[in-house]
DNA sequence: CTGTTAGCGCCTTCAT
DNA sequence: ATGAAGGCGCTAACAG
């Protein structure tokens, strides 16, 4: 009958810890006991450049490892105002070209010591109340990778002191936001400039989003540098920076058999490389000679040699450090950072 | 003159401003001065399913959005001993099929009220700082993508009453981890079986790393479905789940011109991508036909009709779904989950 | 339903 | 160099 009892008990016991969590973890007062410290001076051992006696600080340092303590980075933060974390809001996880700015971000963070949190907002329209979600986070960073904020949030951020990187977009509004981009005026007019040396006429333009500041530039430098040499506007198509729109776009503008398009200058290079594919599959066109067909990036996969694909390169461990260098404080006044990049000639144009 | 003394004062303040935070946060007790109730009142409004009357709710509201208030979360966290907060740590942005679970993650956390904090460990020796790190941040569950953990410090996660889930890794330790896995036994048979069946003879794999549980266990399969047909253990390279990798391993297997292998099987699809445009470019070779190419993940690239890749399928939606469910408590005792997936044919096998 | 009272775990003056 | 004491901003029992 005890027996029986003593089983009972341990059922019990194993059903409430898998529900809440019995077990507490040791706090900065526990190892302060342990080593017959103050809990101050446990605080000290685990602050770096704290004043404290080597002999102490390892009978510190000691006392935790046996107690599997480690300090608390939520209170920490609490008393400090600011977390050691950067919120990164993130959409575009089809495209490499974020993954791997994703990447050197963690990697540049890492370094210095930041986390990420990481938020997902695959439409403008739910920016917003991310970056609202992060500021209780307390994050001493937002970075917004291929997104848009509204000026409301952006003063927010701003009466907050906390600084916001826009990735890869611009904005005209006024509000203290930094931004880095590639180059994409001189990028859009080297690629048009390429076009019009090797005598393509038809020009066709996919854009990314309408409502994209990099897309507008590109295309306005694109059209423009066009116009310079007389020609008419070219005809232009909507590729949502996806590759199922691009595909789509690809169709509309080459649905007219008597009148496709000899050259076409793609927002980025997912699409292009899409528009590629799709060219051979559906029109028997084979990107180069009957069809030019230029992206911009140069992700990895544009040197692939199924693809082989012209592009104007956006650097991205230079754009992704001189955005940390402006979180880090470690820069001067700029607030549009520009970082050009250079026209890749390949065999697709 | 006395402009001129205003002028001063500002630049004075502005200067203070970017060095230290001068403005402060609203705090609960702002708000409850300005709404004139208690700081707890403040605290239920924004607690979902407190007990407050609707009306004093909406003056609270309204002094809030006046005050520009949000609860600060790290102030929470440090109660309730938990953050809605899962850590992730990341191995591979190269491979698009981690890429686009880390989407999956971060949508179905989402919907969970649950926030990433990102880490990335390029290497195994890595992960266990990160997953230290993790901890104090009081992370309410720890995600392993890609990477494996030492048993010391899965314990520690253990003790802390942490969920961990690796995610397409398993492991042989005891301690208590939730896998998820692909069907790897299957999949790998059903590879060699198609091979088989398609008259291949010369038949080499290209596995990952070799510490890889994924990889280990495709092999193990895979060798030995063709052992039960009789044939001798394939040619074997190691591609390091890289492009990089993969192409130097393609290299290795095809270097003799009079033996080349007539089936390759590749432990994950950016391998057996990487092989294909490695075999047409430097070995002439159009897989199908004269050699054989099959991959694993079935990632969206492997439908490209320029791969069109054979392979067997990870549902990563399902995956995810399944690791989520365990994190939230909803799921039974399991503890090793193998999503079964399918054979894709495709034209490169 | 509401206000009061204790802390959560830690950092940071302030004395010593 | 060290300990004591007072919060950081909030939640969670308590009374009422």
């Amino acid at each position: 009958m005890q027996l029986r009892v003593v089983v009972m008990l341990e059922t019990d016991r194993s059903l409430f810890m898998s529900d809440a969590p019995s077990f507490r973890n040791p706090t900065a007062h526990d190892v302060a006991r342990l080593a017959g410290v103050s809990q101050s001076a446990v605080s000290r051992a685990f602050t770096a450049g704290a004043s404290i006696s080597p002999d102490k600080r390892e009978k510190i340092i000691a006392a935790a490892d046996q107690l599997g303590y480690r300090p608390n980075i939520l209170a920490r933060s609490l008393i400090q105002g600011t977390s050691k974390v950067v919120g990164v809001v993130f959409g575009q996880f089809e495209n490499p070209f974020f993954a791997h700015a994703l990447d050197r971000f963690a990697e540049e963070f890492a370094a210095r010591g930041l986390r990420i949190l990481l938020f997902t907002a695959k439409t403008n329209a739910t920016v917003d109340e991310q970056v609202a979600e992060l500021l209780s986070y307390k994050v001493s960073a937002v970075i917004l990778m291929a997104v848009n904020l509204s000026s409301k949030l952006a003063a927010e951020c701003a009466r907050s002191n906390i600084p916001v990187v826009m990735f890869n977009r611009t904005t005209e509004e006024d509000h203290a936001a930094f931004t880095v981009t590639g180059d994409n005026a001189a990028g859009a007019t080297a690629i048009a400039r390429h076009f019009l040396a090797t005598g393509r006429k038809r020009i066709a333009y996919m854009a990314g989003y309408d409502d994209s500041s990099t897309s507008r530039q590109r295309e306005a430098a694109f059209f423009a540098a066009l116009a310079d040499s007389g020609l008419p506007p070219p005809r232009r198509a909507i590729g949502h920076y996806s590759r199922h729109g691009a595909i789509e776009a690809t169709r509309a503008l080459f649905a007219s058999a008597s009148d496709q398009p000899d050259a076409l200058f793609c927002a980025n290079d997912l699409m292009a490389i899409a528009a590629i594919e799709t060219l051979r599959a559906e029109f028997g066109i084979e990107p180069g000679a009957q069809c030019a067909v230029a992206g911009f990036d140069d992700i990895p996969m544009a040197s692939w040699p199924s693809f082989s694909l012209t592009t104007y390169s956006q650097p991205v461990a230079d754009m992704v450090a001189r955005a940390v260098a402006f979180i880090a404080g470690e820069t001067g006044e700029e607030q549009a950072v520009v970082v050009p990049g250079k026209l890749i000639v390949r065999n697709s144009a």
